[in-house]
DNA sequence: TATTTTTGATAAATCCTTTTAGCAAGATTC
DNA sequence: GAATCTTGCTAAAAGGATTTATCAAAAATA
């Protein structure tokens, strides 16, 4: 019953005006369109009176622009990726934008069919951790002028706004570091994946690896479905079969988190058996005894980046050819006691 | 260039024939209103090849309903809350339902301001994690016939539907555990808050001690900026004020995992010299070692139920009173080995 | 043959804005 | 006094759909 809202039709006909006067004076157009000051101050108090507030949807259609961003990842309940969201929505809603979010399971299909029903909802621009076999709905999506940016990963074989971290880089700083600590038989232990972060923080390890004339001993764990497949049990088994390993470089904490399962289970004693390094720093490796070493990944700047590219090219008035590539770089938080050598 | 999306009009232009009629195709009511199976065909051939969609901003305008559900949480980078997104996520979208997250870190002011925002953006329903003195602005948001879910926690004065989980009868078995494992001298470890949750759980936990005649003690947190303040030495000093303590209530997870920190620094053993149980079970929980015990939340259940009530408040015609309320049992696991006694 | 029914479609209103083009009255200019 | 400018405001189109009311032609009935 109160559910019919007050449209601009209801203000002009309650004060016997034409909505387009309403209009202007909403839009502070008053002065540029010569509304009498009078007019407009009567115009501004009614409006506060009766409490209106111009549909969203209807201003959308119009003006062809919804005011709301895409935001799409692998899973959002992921600690990482929850965290971002978190971060970017501040910015997001202090500049009158919306945030959709949506969860594609890296599963390509998924991704392709989530954006297709946001185009439809005419949804202004997507932030979007990439899939394997997306590019060309990346593409499409450029060629249609929506505003896009990748981050996390990204897709080198088209030329799209991204905003990713230094993962080879970092990877060679952990690696590096376990080497000055003495450790001679480094294992990496990550996921069979064609993602471009992966693969870069393999690169890095390997370059540590063989810039100091060490042997590379990489276990690879299947992508899906981790939990259920018992990887814990299976790093357990690695380690078992590698026993001369001295140290360790997890590229995600989920890995890291299964590893010290496995690790405890054989009871390997950290940092004296074995020296472990992660990459993505989680809450839990300052709290577990003894604190692990990991590499983080900067949210704040992530966060802060994607919006500022964001903003940038949804802004953008097509004239000039928009650009946003950003790389960041990570933060090395070694936890070991600073003495320990091994 | 592609920019320019095809409408309804240019279908029906292209073709020959009304948009009337096109509009009745698409809407599967081609039957229904007449429209021969010759021109019916024609047209759902020809809406295929050029792939036109319709606009979702347009629909909604016309129809007065937009298909998005606003995730109104405390914080969305909490787990809990992060996870329940996910789920609620899947079932949404196999609905049609798009979902727009935001935070309220617990602020009135800033709960009031997201919601007045989102009125304005037609969206059909809110799922909401009330903040203290919101009473007001959620009776507003029933009388204006929204869709309206509250969980977590619930508003006692008024008549909204919500989703829940059974917390008084939930710490006061756990509270019960610790009793049974011969513990005299148990903490329950809270936050300061008015929140009807953290009220139930204090509940339970005094129901439990009063009944078997043992002193309660509770020690309460400041609710906000718990990191920074230090929660985990504030924790180290309550405990060495209270050495006799021999178990140890959590009444959430965060604050487990800062006083497993100050237990750490105070080299208490547990079990042997307190025996440990917290509120919201997490994962790090089984990593810990020892294993935590922990109540876990139905976060399948509380999703479903979520979207349940959800779409069956937003299926309402407005002829029945709306009705949804929810309480879900917890699990409680008990994770020292079973013969565990003081 | 005249009338009624059925068939197959459509015109136009509506949802709520924004914005272009234009209009009448008063003020200036020559 | 006639022509031009300003001022203050508005009509109407557009944006993309849904839906009610209506209509002409063909078929059925009387």
């Amino acid at each position: 019953m109160a559910k019919k809202k007050t449209s601009i039709k209801d203000i002009a006909k309650s004060l016997g005006i034409s909505i387009t006067t309403v209009s202007f004076i909403l839009n502070g157009k008053a002065k540029e369109k010569r509304i009498s000051e009078e007019l407009t101050l009567k115009v501004e108090e009614y409006i506060k009176e009766v409490g209106y507030k111009p549909s969203h949807l209807a201003q959308s259609l119009r003006l062809g622009k919804s005011k709301v961003i895409v935001f799409m990842v692998e899973d959002i309940s992921n600690q990482f990726f929850a965290s971002i969201a978190r971060k970017i929505e501040e910015k997001a809603y202090k500049n009158g934008y919306k945030i959709i979010y949506c969860s594609t399971d890296n599963d390509p299909e998924k991704a392709k069919a989530l954006i297709d029903t946001f185009k439809v909802r005419s949804v202004d621009g997507f932030i979007i951790t990439p899939t394997p076999a997306l590019e060309s709905t990346v593409l499409e999506l450029l060629e249609e002028e929506f505003a896009v940016l990748l981050f996390d990963r990204w897709i080198p074989s088209i030329d799209c706004s991204y905003v990713v971290v230094e993962n080879e880089k970092s990877a060679f700083e952990a690696t590096s570091h376990l080497i000055q600590n003495g450790c001679k038989n480094i294992g990496f232990i990550t996921v069979e994946s064609d993602q471009i972060q992966m693969i870069d923080r393999l690169k890095g390890y390997s370059y540590a690896m063989e810039s100091n004339g060490l042997k590379k001993n990489v276990f690879m764990l299947p992508f899906h479905n981790l939990s259920e497949l018992g990887a814990s049990s299976k790093i357990q088994q690695y380690l078992q079969k590698n026993s001369e390993l001295d140290g360790i470089f997890f590229a995600t904490n989920y890995l890291a988190f299964e590893g010290l399962q496995a690790l405890n289970s054989l009871k390997k004693r950290i940092p004296e058996d074995v020296l472990l390094v992660s990459f993505d720093d989680h809450y839990f490796f300052t709290l577990f005894q003894p604190n692990i070493s990991a590499i983080e990944q900067p949210l704040e700047s992530i966060a802060e980046k994607l919006m500022e590219g964001m903003l940038m090219l949804l802004e953008d008035d097509g004239s000039s050819k928009p650009d946003f590539k950003v790389t960041l770089p990570n933060i090395l938080h070694i936890r070991e006691s600073s003495d320990y050598k091994k």
